[in-house]
DNA sequence: TATGGGGCTATTGTATACAATTGCACGCCA
DNA sequence: TGGCGTGCAATTGTATACAATAGCCCCATA
């Protein structure tokens, strides 16, 4: 059961979707916002008894979920959301370092001009938002997600997401380090302007550079060392 | 159903495995093995008939290869293999090209000594080989499978199968061009011997200039031009 | 009191019945 | 003859009943 901060309400499902994919977007949401504690336990008949649905859809949910690497489904023994210990997090940067920069160096070649504008506003927006972590986190969020689409490759929006997804199951945000945010602007502008001057190398390179200092962030937020 | 070249046939589910996993092993196995033509149409009823299992099952099995982006599943009207169109197999070509690089420079830095040999017993076995396009082809799929865990990253890896999997929709593989493998295995040559000095930059670049002459023969072998 | 075994309960796996939706075929009418 | 609408058949979505399994609780025994 979420963890229950403002109600995710019992919530029935709109008649629009189908109560699978309901039940898939629902959980996806309550992992990614921490409701759920990874490492714990979520029953069937619970997750069916509050969406108002039957534990079919709920199935298809999990089976969707474990595939892309959220669940951890054990026969007889149901679904757990995965846990990342310290291994998982340093393979899972060195990947995001890799597919962010990839993301860069194609978003500079391929990225449209209302994309690259779309990129600065978000850079204005950070800057002159209120100071707290909730609100640059998601900017951040949106101008990651906006770098993907830019890179123009299915594929690898896809693996980023999934990427996005698994780093979620990390309750925390980098961006409760103190002075994180100002880093991280940044880094952004660098990455942002190389985009726009369309210098592919250069955005790769800022991009993973600017994933190693996320990372740096992140091992001490988490394990208290570098 | 099935091509049915040889009879994939219709089998009991092995008691030691939960009938949602056969159907899905099953499946992803048939998928791959291009029994099921892609953009075809895949019946639940038939898949449950055929392994003997009932609808259920083979649900899950189909949820879980959504996610995998084999199966595109439209609401009410089922599940059809995924086709690849054209710009997609750029952006998948453009994607592993990245994907195979890092791998291979992970490799030359975290490759155990045991994963070098076999690598080079493959290329042995490759040269020694009968000259028919499936058998290179499976020594190919080997090379590349031992290559992509001797990267040691779990990401990296899931990313990859999962290109590969997308891959296999292509039903022909390149070794049906002709002298296709004496250059991949040239090619596989430059990678190994990389990676067994070490030095992860001449890995990367030797794998990314491997991808990219693979993809030349598949656009040449789909498209008939470059 | 510690320990092992047996049965009970909670939970998941599977089958099946039923509801909902789509697309097609057939027939009607202009 | 062609176009449109209605009803039927096929197929998927969902609920639910039942089977199988695992873990735990309790009691018997040393």
């Amino acid at each position: 059961m979420p963890k229950n901060g403002q109600q995710k309400n019992t919530q029935r499902h709109p008649s629009d979707t189908s109560r699978g994919e309901f039940a898939h977007d629902w959980l996806q949401g309550a992992i990614r916002d921490g409701d759920f504690q990874p490492g714990s336990r979520i029953r069937e008949a619970e997750v069916a008894l509050r969406l108002g649905v039957s534990r079919t859809p709920v199935r298809e949910a999990f089976r969707r979920l474990q595939a892309d690497g959220l669940l951890v489904l054990t026969p007889w023994r149901g679904a757990q959301v995965a846990e990342l210990n310290r291994s998982q997090v340093v393979e899972l940067y060195a990947m995001r370092r890799v597919l962010e920069g990839t993301a860069a160096g194609l978003a500079a070649e391929h990225a449209t001009p209302e994309e690259i504008d779309y990129l600065f506003n978000l850079l204005e927006k950070d800057k002159s938002a209120p100071d707290t972590s909730d609100r640059h986190a998601k900017i951040n969020r949106q101008f990651h997600q906006t770098l993907y689409g830019a890179a123009h490759n299915r594929y690898l929006l896809k693996a980023l997401n999934a990427l996005t997804d698994s780093l979620a199951l990390l309750k925390s945000t980098t961006y409760e380090v103190p002075g994180r945010a100002l880093v991280a602007r940044d880094e952004h502008v660098l990455i942002a302007n190389a985009i726009k001057k369309r210098d592919s190398a250069a955005a790769e390179k800022a991009a993973r550079a600017h994933i190693e200092t996320a990372e740096r962030a992140r091992i001490e937020l988490l394990f208290g060392d570098s």
